[in-house]
DNA sequence: AATAATAGCTCAAACGTTTGTTCTGATAAT
DNA sequence: ATTATCAGAACAAACGTTTGAGCTATTATT
């Protein structure tokens, strides 16, 4: 097959200058009154030859390179990959690419990767950001590069961000168990600090001050969202000379860790202790007691969070599409043990 | 924060020219005499305005934008996202931006991603192929970008591939089943024509040969790696009047659906049917019946993936990491049933 | 017949780098 | 006193685009 590597030689071998060429191929040639005989025979040319535009070259001279960075804690995580996946096909569609980054959820690798995306002048910025902190995105977002924050947000700043609504689904986890009669629920938590993780608690603690349970601060407890996080906890737990009716992990991989756990002490759900996931997965109904989770819709968080980006990016409806919190749903199964008092 | 937008800017607070400030930044001072004063100075600035060259321009100048594409089936499988994640972090360690694909598993978007990123001047290409045609891929690699296969291989084809070796895979598996009595198995397949998926079956159909079995067509079916393939085909298994005692299931997704289907009939693993599924994950061990899998080293894959890339674009031993299998482990637990004949 | 208008295209600068070559003083060698 | 050497830096082209401005025939207008 011919080809071509640039316009200058597709041009040379049209007799046409690169302008011409240019101009036809970016559409522009009517206005330029370039005849219809000439952009035809350019388009036939520019496919016989397989030519298209270096993308590089382009973004330099446009300023622009059609890119999106994507900042998540752990795509080896099925919740952030199938938000990346439709972030991905969104993007695609609307002829973006997405430079992914993998922040590891730690705070000094995303301020880096940050700086990198903007070295690599991607149009804008979907990030899960890891921490509390949040002056290494707002000084992206000053330094010109539409940010756009999901599946947590970033307190004391106006980063327009698209999240589940955390607090909604504790509350109605957490109610959950109180209806079904349980008192002592411990709750196992994420990284501390991180505002999906601390709405949770939040939702959390509300429930039970709203059916005048005490909460017990130690019931709180846990360092981040892996798996290893809900073992350590729940065997915790299970030391404990009363040990809590139920758990609430705030996490799927927490929940997990937490089923090994119980497993090991040859505990069983929901008879010896009920539990209630964060984030519902593709095997929530398929484990030894099938969970009950809460979902958070990870399609609708991607698909918005690029959508408003994009809004950003092409300067419309500027600031309207900001503060977005998706309904989770509570999917009921047969994690958690109707008791009585 | 002082900052500065590009090197000219940078130069002109120094009083030097654009190319000694540039030759100084890229550690090229010393062999252009550039002193050690103005060195220094240049360091200083450069670090006091924030600057750092700008990626696009970079990329054009050097022809090399330091990027890799990365082409997988589907991102949202916890299969693919720890390698990509491995790819990325591996990636990052030695300069590069990874720009991640999803093909969706169709032939034609893989195709055009393909060009896409040629257009965008990768350095170089990790693809799990979608399908068994390779024009597609071959012809990029003749274009002169160096391309890695993982996960599956290209038939008829010689590029450089690492991969699980899942012939010995499926034959670790099957010949389990056949230790622990089974006569009767069922192997439910993903795309038939993908290597991974073709070099299963052989596996599979190899154990049972080797045994004296007579392996039966009509017991190897199905269409995809997806949920809703194990689940239709496993009740097409449950339908026929003597049903299989076990069934292999050649991918987690697979596993899903049957053990769904499975429930749904009211059967039980391994009491009323066995079963093993190809690729470990996280909530294996868990599921109702803690399920015997075949383990992939993704990890593994990812890394050697990216560093025989690596090699190819250093032009660093040229073809000698080529072709790589990796050993894969069947992992024993309960969803095999020891039947007696 | 002279001028204006227009169709149809080309020139050249610019985006921000890197890099081969060249320039300018100062010092060393003759 | 002249030339050679070298330290220290600057010039300018190039990577492949896009685009404002300009150029040249041809046709329309007066």
């Amino acid at each position: 097959m011919k080809s071509v590597n640039n316009i200058k030689e597709l041009a040379s071998i049209l007799n046409l200058s690169i302008s011409t060429v240019s101009r036809v191929l970016n559409g522009k040639g009517k206005s330029f009154r370039i005849s219809e005989a000439t952009s035809k025979k350019v388009f036939d040319t520019a496919k016989e030859y397989n030519y298209s535009p270096n993308r590089v070259a382009r973004g330099l001279k446009l300023e622009k390179t059609d890119t999106i960075g994507l900042i998540i804690p752990d795509i080896a995580n099925p919740y952030f990959g199938s938000i990346a996946k439709t972030i991905e096909v969104e993007a695609r569609k609307n002829g973006y690419s997405i430079i992914l980054c993998d922040s590891l959820d730690d705070e000094n690798t995303e301020a880096e990767l940050l700086q990198l995306l903007a070295k690599r002048k991607v149009d804008g910025i979907i990030i899960a950001p890891t921490g509390k902190s949040s002056n290494h995105v707002t000084e992206i977002q000053e330094q010109g590069i539409p940010v756009m924050v999901i599946d947590r947000y970033l307190p004391d700043t106006n980063l327009p961000f698209v999240t589940t609504d955390n607090y909604l689904g504790a509350l109605l986890a957490t109610e959950h168990f109180i209806a079904l009669g349980h008192r002592n629920i411990a709750c196992i938590q994420g990284i501390n600090g991180v505002s999906a993780n601390n709405e949770r608690v939040k939702g959390y603690r509300d429930a039970l001050q709203k059916h005048r349970i005490p909460v017990s601060e130690t019931m709180i407890m846990g360092t981040d969202f892996g798996e290893e996080n809900g073992y350590l906890q729940t065997r915790k737990l299970l030391a404990l000379p009363e040990h809590p009716t139920a758990i609430f992990a705030l996490s799927n991989l927490i929940s997990l860790g937490s089923i090994r756990a119980l497993k090991e002490a040859g505990l069983t759900i929901p008879d010896d202790i009920s539990i209630i996931s964060f984030d519902e997965q593709a095997w929530s109904a398929f484990l030894t007691c099938p969970m009950t989770t809460v979902e958070q819709p990870r399609e609708e968080i991607g698909r918005l969070a690029f959508g408003a980006l994009l809004n950003i990016i092409d300067k419309v409806l500027p600031e309207k599409t900001d503060k977005i919190m998706l309904q989770p749903r509570l999917i009921l199964r047969e994690s958690v043990k109707k008791i009585l008092k």
